[in-house]
DNA sequence: AAGTGGTCTAGACCACTAT
DNA sequence: TAGTGGTCTAGACCACTTC
C-alpha cells in the first residue's frame, strides 16, 4: 500500500524548518504569517498549523503582537521523549551508528502482567522479542517487546530486527498510534547488568509501556532499559491544555 | 491584572470533557463534529480544535471515516508528565492532600552549573528555594529551585511555599511558558535519603530542568527528586509531528 | 452510497506589542 | 496607531469506513 503524499501543512512545516536550520532568517525573526501565506501561495490557516507544530517541537516560539522567532535553545534538543519511535533513530540522533542484536525471539505462554496489559487470557501466547542496541560493541539500550501471537499473520521467524512499529505494520497489519509509558528508576540486576555491560546495582532508567494501534487496541507491551551514562532523555513540559 | 475569559474552544473542550466523565455518550461514541457544532452553536473548526486537545490528552480517539470515541484507558492516566505544572497538583491527582515544607530559602552566589543554565555570570546571585512535599508526614517529592536574584522585584521573604510558577508571576512578573526537562535516574545519597525518608542507595528518579518565560528567557533552574514507591510518572508518546 | 473525520481556503475581528 | 499573532466563522472538497 503506502499511499498519501505529505499534507500541505507538513510540506510548509518542512520548508520553514529547513530555512530555520539554514539560518536564513534575519535575527531569528520569522516573517509574519500573512507574508508566509502569500509567498507560499497557501492560506494563513495552513501556515498557522505548520508553525503550531514547529512551536510544539520547540523549534520556534511566538509572542502575540510581536512576532515569531527561532528558538535556538529548543533546536538543540535531540530525541524528545514524547516523540521517540525507534531506538535506532534515537541512537542516530545522538551521533551513534547503532547495531541491533536480537537476543530472544520466541513464543511463550503469556504471564499475568502482560495478559493484563494486552487484554489477553491465561493460556494465550505472546511473541517475545528481546533486542540489544549497541554502538561499537558497547550496549546502550535493551528492549523486550511482547506481541500477542494471535496477531501474527503467519508463523515466520525473519526480520525480527525491524523496529517494532515496522514489524507490526508489515507482519501484523497494525499501525502503531501511541504508547502509554511509565518511567521507572531501577538498580540493574545481575542479568541486565551483564547484558548492558555495567556493574550490578548501577542506577538506570526503564520504561514500561503499552503500544496502541489506530483502533485503540493494545498491540504490544514493551519494557526498555537504558544506560544513563550513554543516553539521556529530555522532554518539553507545558501547562496542561496548551 | 488577570483578564481574559476562557476561549470558546476551551469552553467547548470542558463541556465535552464533562459529558465524557459523566458517561453521557452511548457506547463511548461521541457525536459527529457537524452535530456538535450545530448543537453548541459554534463552527466546526472550534469543535475540531477542542476535540484535538482532548485527543492529545488521551481522553478520546478518532478514526477517519468512522467517528470519535471515548478512550477509557486514556482517561485513567493521572498527572501526565508533559503537563505537570505543580507538585501540589500532582499529589492531589494521586489522591493525596499535600503538605509543603520549605527547607531552604536563601540567596547564594551562583554555581557554575546553574550559571550556565540560566545565562548568568560568575558572581551573580540566585535565590534557592528547597521544598519538601509530604503526604501525612511521609515525604514524596523534594524540589530545589534557583531563581536569579536580579529578577526579584524587592527583597522579601514571604510566601516561598507558593508553586514556583505562581511565585514567578507574583514577585518577578514572569509567566512560565515551558520547561525543558532531563530525566536522570539516581541512587539517593545520604542527604536525599534522609530528607525523603528512604534507605541510602535506593533507586530514584530526578528531573533536571530549566523553565522559560514567554520571552523565552530562562528564569528558573529546578532539580526534583521523587520516591518511586509513592509517585510514578506516565506520559503518552506519539510519532513525531503528529 | 451515505456518513464521518481530515485538509484547506478566505476572510473577519480581537488582543497584544511596539513605536 | 500600525503591525502581528490569536480566535472564530462558513463553506468546499477529499479520504476513509461502513453498510
Amino acid at each position: 500500500m503506502i499511499t498519501r503524499n505529505p499534507s500541505l501543512t507538513d510540506q510548509v512545516k518542512a520548508h520553514i524548518k529547513e530555512r530555520i536550520v539554514n539560518d536564513e532568517f534575519e535575527d531569528g525573526r520569522i516573517p509574519p504569517e500573512a507574508t508566509l501565506a502569500e509567498d507560499l501561495g497557501v492560506s494563513r490557516t495552513t501556515i498557522r498549523d505548520a508553525l503550531g507544530k514547529l512551536e510544539h517541537e520547540g523549534a520556534i516560539y511566538r509572542k502575540q503582537g510581536a512576532g515569531t522567532f527561532v528558538n535556538e535553545a529548543g533546536l538543540q534538543i535531540k530525541s524528545r521523549l514524547e516523540e521517540i519511535w525507534s531506538y535506532e533513530q534515537v541512537l542516530e540522533d545522538h551521533g551513534y551508528k547503532p547495531v541491533v542484536r536480537v537476543l530472544t525471539d520466541e513464543v511463550f505462554p503469556v504471564n499475568q502482567d502482560t495478559a493484563g496489559a494486552l487484554g489477553l487470557d491465561k493460556g494465550d501466547e505472546v511473541l517475545v522479542i528481546e533486542k540489544l542496541f549497541l554502538e561499537n560493541s558497547t550496549p546502550v539500550v535493551l528492549t523486550r517487546n511482547r506481541i500477542p501471537a494471535a496477531l501474527l499473520e503467519e508463523p515466520h521467524r525473519k526480520r525480527k530486527n525491524l523496529p517494532i512499529y515496522e514489524y507490526l505494520e508489515e507482519y501484523c497489519d497494525r499501525r502503531l498510534n501511541y504508547y502509554v509509558s511509565e518511567i521507572v528508576p531501577i538498580a540493574f540486576d545481575a542479568d541486565l547488568a551483564k547484558k548492558l555491560g555495567v556493574k550490578r546495582g548501577t542506577p538506570g532508567l526503564s520504561f514500561v509501556e503499552v503500544g496502541f494501534d489506530q483502533n485503540n487496541d493494545a498491540v504490544v507491551q514493551a519494557t526498555s532499559y537504558f544506560r544513563d551514562d550513554l543516553l539521556r532523555f529530555r522532554l518539553i513540559r507545558r501547562k496542561a491544555g496548551a
